[in-house]
DNA sequence: GTTGGATTTCTACGAAACGTAGAAGTTTGG
DNA sequence: CCAAACTTCTACGTTTCGTAGAAATCCAAC
């Protein structure tokens, strides 16, 4: 239950990138926005119907991703946790369905970057 | 596309236990077997359809995870790339779709056990 | 306090993925 | 050549996701 559609995906992009909570009308004209933008200069940005945005909010919610104020008029949402948090859980989602943890962590050293085994050292405390 | 449904996984773990490439019969008896176990002592094993096995293991083969030889009668399968390789390819998909890799790092680090840790430490050269 | 516009919830539909398998086609040992 | 084994084709039910209209709810202004 882990994966994310590619709106789904969208919105929470923009929840991680936004400091503040975000009602689904913010949402659905940044996200026409953001579709211009990545379609090109001639591409107009779609207009999402607001309930579709909605719709994605709280599936978002029901899969803990998403929490929304519910006091506020127009309810405001927001991100559960930040991106890194979101991913570096995945990351341990993905890894702790092996019973080779270790074959696993081998194999992904492996392929990082030599600037990035730096900051794993560093950020191993590297005694 | 990176994810597997129950069934698929189910399968690619067998491929993935086993040395040998193993036939759709093979599979299909195996899984008999471990969904037998799984299920306790009275559940018996559900017998699937060789054609299910089949099925899966095409889309599987679609997929990129596993091929086979055509050339012998019954087909023999065979994980592409092992679990281990597999799992760290998928955890760097998940980390490459992150703008902010090493602040994902640091939170997938700091949910390392230490045993976990020190291996990172080794593996990292550790100069 | 009523009403209209804004907002949310309910319901729904089409596409894709997956579990599942029968029907039909192909191959091969005898 | 033929039957048994094997593979491919086709298909259906379920779940997830994009998408949104219809219905219900709420609040500000009258």
């Amino acid at each position: 239950m882990a994966s994310l559609g590619e709106l789904e995906r969208a919105v929470m992009d923009l929840l991680w990138a936004g400091q503040e909570a975000a009602t689904a009308n913010t949402l659905r004209d940044q996200l026409a926005r953001t579709s211009a933008a990545q379609g090109g200069p001639g591409h107009m940005g779609k207009e999402l119907a607001v309930t579709t945005v909605l719709t994605v909010l709280s599936r978002l919610e029901k899969k803990g991703l998403v929490e929304r104020e519910r006091g506020t008029r127009p309810h405001r949402y927001q991100a559960v946790s930040s991106r890194a948090d979101h991913t570096a859980e995945l990351m341990h989602e993905v890894l702790g369905s092996a019973p080779d943890r270790e074959a696993v962590l081998a194999r992904f050293i492996g392929s990082v970057s030599e600037g990035e085994a730096e900051t794993l050292r560093k950020l191993l405390g590297h005694v």
